[in-house]
RNA sequence: GGCCCGUUGGUCAAGCGGUUAAGACGGCGGCCUCUCACGCCGCAAACAGGAGUUCGAUUCUCCUACGGGUCACCA
């Protein structure tokens, strides 16, 4: 007969505390009102952010403050081989730009915050040994001292036989190993891992109540899975266990990878006489290839680390509004009767998320960032192109940081009212966006159907007129009465009835201006750009382009720095 | 292969036994209009397949197909 009380001093003389002691006086429960939900985001510090990740960590920091509870971030460094210097702090940095915050844990690479610390798995050795100690002293672990070889063999005989391979039942070598044995190995110095000794056989069923995806039944665990590694340091089910129990953590949310463990989870808070806490698993965002849905894939997704969505500068809360609206499809209707409110203001909903992978769909982000970005002011918007361009394009960061004014006006234009523009869908767009504003970033790379000598008529006329100051009903007036002595018509309407009787009209009369002062076809509000630009620089640039028009200038030429394309 | 999950228009998705099967993105057409955009109006576009249960199935059950996940001293 077994003394497991012997060998639980034996295995970890060095643990003196109880699960209980822990429970009641180290980590006690919450002071929470009911209902509130207690989640957290525990990434492995591999420094990489996937947007699956983020996605994820939303949901549980949504669900968590929409519930009055709380969320936490905790490390998962068990496994030293995928750790990366700087990972955490990475991790950190990036939730944070994505406006996730969490009320407690890691804050860096060497720092955490609340109450339930330590919060990265490594410093928290001690509490896993303590439950350890406890399931053999209940004679529920057991010490096994096979090696990798032993355990390859056991499961190619096992595929072999056909029986389900795995380290269990009447297969488990070390199940029942004497005190004396073990103590022979000790002392011998073999290596060996903590497994819980699984009350289960093959046929036996679980179920549980999934938050997303509802009733689950499934075979229940019987593997003898492994607790402590032989480095003493627990597996992923195991310190999933005491963290969840010791941090009072009561809604496990995680991506879905982990259905198929969750038997071994109920299992293990069972053995340990814990109780389980709520689970919900969220299905993975899927990316389309091929006719088929596969998981986003940091190695061939550019767009599945969450640095693609920074440097191409899509506004965090675009991106996070994008997942809201994956994770809950009302979003959307909500966000349209709440124009103004922020996003945490919606109440989000755990069970309203979809069971199936949503495939992701850059399209519908850029509409949402687009219209993120319609509804931010000016001054918002040069704050955050600003901070965006000071990282990843330093000649628009000196532009826009040396006439701060004056980029704001560019960024008020058709900005502001109740219908604005959306042309902008995230920052990288502002350069090519704004060009024409400046003489270093402009181009002329488009050019008219329109005939040149009529083309030069208008200009010649518009120059004598031309007034920078005009308000916008008296710079329009001007265009009109260019067009009469040009045969053209100032009324549009009169033009397309009897298009043969004149040569063009007045929208052709701004396109050759707008050509001319900005270098392409489409713009925002002709007027608003000229009187920003001023009399002095529309004037030149009217001249440039007559000059181009006669030939006088290469297309080329008229642009410092610019390259190519020349008028035919 | 075993076990589990999923499957409504191109995409995200409402729906939870009886509906003309929402809405959004995208597409197309139109209106507005000095261009573009915005906005507005409209159009095309879906219940994977097959058996049941039922007076009646998108909705419930089973089977098939397809997709995904998982079967480690990785998480």
């Amino acid at each position: 007969m077994m003394d497991h009380a012997k060998l639980a001093q034996l295995l970890f003389p060095h643990v003196t505390q109880t699960p209980q002691q822990l429970l009641e006086e180290v980590f006690p429960p919450r002071q929470l009102k009911d209902g509130a939900l207690v989640t957290r985001f525990a990434p492995s510090p591999t420094g990489f952010l996937h947007i699956g990740g983020v996605f994820t960590a939303m949901v549980g920091e949504r669900a968590a403050h929409t519930s009055g509870g709380r969320v936490i971030l905790r490390i998962e460094d068990t496994d030293k081989k995928r750790e990366v210097k700087g990972g955490v702090s990475q991790i950190v940095q990036g939730l944070t730009d994505f406006g996730i915050t969490f009320d407690e844990g890691a804050t860096g690479d060497d720092t955490e915050q609340g109450d339930y610390a330590p919060y990265t798995q490594s410093k928290r050795a001690q509490y896993y040994h303590v439950f350890c100690k406890d399931l053999v002293e209940k004679g529920l672990a057991y010490p096994c001292f096979c090696s990798a070889e032993e355990i390859a063999e056991l499961r190619a005989g096992q595929e072999e036989k056909g029986v389900t391979p795995g380290y269990w039942g009447e297969y488990a070598k070390c199940r029942d190993l004497t005190l004396e044995q073990i103590e022979e190995n000790l002392k011998a110095g073999k290596p060996y891992v903590m497994r819980m000794r699984s009350p289960g056989k093959p046929g036996d069923r679980v179920k549980y109540k999934d938050g997303i995806r509802g009733d689950i039944e499934m075979e229940a665990n019987f593997v003898d899975v492994v607790l402590l590694k032989s480095d003493g340091i627990p597996t992923y089910h195991f310190a999933h266990i005491v963290d969840d129990t010791l941090m009072r953590v009561n809604q496990v949310i995680r991506a879905d990878e982990w259905i198929a463990s969750v038997p071994i989870h109920l299992q293990m808070f069972w053995l340990c006489g814990l109780k389980a806490p709520k689970y919900a698993h969220v299905s993975p965002i899927m990316k389309e290839e091929d006719g088929s849905k596969r998981k986003l894939s940091k190695r061939k997704d550019p767009e599945a680390a969450v640095d693609f969505f920074v440097e191409e500068g899509y506004p965090a809360e675009a991106v996070v509004e994008y997942l809201l609206t994956i994770a809950n499809s009302n979003f959307e209707d909500w966000r349209k009767q709440n124009k103004t409110a922020h996003y945490n203001e919606f109440p989000f909903k755990l069970n309203k998320m979809s069971a199936s992978g949503a495939l992701f769909d850059m399209m519908k982000l850029n509409s949402v960032s687009a219209e993120v970005i319609s509804r931010m002011d000016n001054v918002q918007v040069y704050d955050q192109v600003l901070a965006w361009a000071m990282r990843f394009d330093a000649a628009l960061y000196g532009l826009l940081a040396a006439a701060p004014d004056y980029a704001k006006a560019l960024f008020a234009i058709d900005r502001g009212g109740k219908k604005p523009r959306k042309d902008i869908i995230k920052w990288k767009d502002v350069a090519g966006y704004a060009a024409y504003f400046y003489d270093e970033l402009f181009t002329r790379d488009e050019e008219l159907e329109m005939d040149k000598d009529l083309q030069l008529q208008v200009l010649e006329a518009y120059t004598a007129v031309m007034d920078c100051q005009d308000d916008k009903d008296t710079w329009f007036g001007k265009m009109k009465d260019i067009c009469e002595p040009l045969g053209m018509s100032p009324d549009v309407k009169a033009y397309k009835a009897a298009p043969d009787q004149f040569k063009g009209h007045v929208g052709d009369v701004s396109a050759v201006v707008r050509m001319a002062i900005c270098g392409r076809k489409n713009t925002p509000d002709l007027h608003a750009i000229m009187a920003l630009l001023g009399q002095e620089k529309c004037l030149r640039r009217l001249d440039e382009y007559k000059a181009i028009l006669k030939g006088e200038k290469p297309f080329a030429d008229a642009i410092p720095g610019h390259t190519g394309f020349v008028i035919k």
